[in-house]
DNA sequence: TTCGTAGGCCAACAACTGTTGACGTTAGAG
DNA sequence: CTCTAACGTCAACAGTTGTTGGCCTACGAA
């Protein structure tokens, strides 16, 4: 059987995300990523040159944001938390840089740049005030962050067992302050 | 030279802690460790029988809560920041648990552990709410591990940059309404 | 002193890791 | 059709890991 370049990346890509987000960066083998994609070790290696550079490859993600703008300021924060918990739960995207970023020094890297790019300004944006926003987009993340790690990686059951909305009404007016809205 | 047996497994126990901390679980290899206390890895070996059981020495945690009961009520939260501040820019104790819970197993069980055991029944004296101390325990942790996570593993600049009074400002709020003390 | 117990060190093992090179094999261009 | 470039597979490499057994040596009991 022969595929063409485009899919066997797809291919391993797909496999690799999903063991670096269950197993992390270490613990996460070729070996193990070609036999989930059922495919050679060596061609992973011929496609993306070292594991170093395939784990660059997995971690490119992108928050998404929502435009928030138009958002009623009493509801921006509910908006945030749903946004995240609805990635967290959807796909692995997310989890492969809390997974890894806490032991490998590139995901904590590429963690600080999605940080810098994608959420400060939106904090930015939102609140009106580009010199407090990076503190208050750093307090978003812990709360938010946070919530992710006991929740989801670490499973204290009182977190577990919340549902989606209890999350939102429990830390939603939390991240509401951080953000600091004037209504 | 010669040694107690106790002396060198204090030893060791020093070594390790400071690698795991620093290295998570996979990364702190047993001869890193040794090569630290100034040992040979058979040592190692001898004196704790094996990479996980030393890892189990190690993870020992006391949070060494304070007694609260009698602190003014708006001041509880504040106090409480504080004390983790204190407690995780002193040691690596507490950094154990963070760099290695989010990828090991023992590790993670051993968090949920000392958050039942330690964190929950302080939450379950302070708010007088047996019943909902668990979640508001969590809550807690959520705001709590969120920070450090960001401050001291992630290293995100503008949580870093900050003062141990400007963290406690920016987040005591938000535990003291998560800890949901009547006043 | 003599002797046994226990700490300390060395060398080695088997398993596993990322990585490489050589050798089929197949699709598409000429 | 023929030829070539790219995909796929196999086997092996060098290095590192946790772990083990044997040997040496120092201390305390006899």
């Amino acid at each position: 059987m022969r595929r063409s370049s485009s899919e066997t990346k797809a291919l391993i890509l797909a496999a690799a995300r999903e063991r670096f987000a269950a197993d992390g960066y270490e613990r996460a083998t070729i070996r193990a990523i070609a036999a989930d994609a059922g495919i050679d070790p060596a061609q992973v290696m011929r496609c993306f040159g070292s594991k170093d550079r395939l784990f660059a490859a997995a971690c490119a993600v992108d928050l998404h944001l929502p435009d928030l703008l138009g958002t009623p300021p009493g509801e921006i924060a509910a908006a945030l938390v749903r946004h995240f918990l609805e990635r967290w739960e959807s796909g692995e995207t997310l989890q492969i840089l809390l997974r890894t970023g806490v032991t490998n020094a590139t995901a904590a890297e590429r963690m600080r740049a999605v940080f810098t790019t994608q959420l400060v300004p939106v904090a930015a944006a939102l609140t009106g005030d580009p010199e407090g926003a990076p503190v208050r987009a750093g307090l978003v993340s812990t709360q938010i962050l946070g919530m992710a790690l006991c929740r989801y990686v670490l499973a204290f059951p009182p977190m577990a067992a919340l549902t989606r909305e209890e999350v939102v009404e429990a830390i939603g007016p939390a991240v509401h302050r951080h953000l600091g809205i004037e209504s």
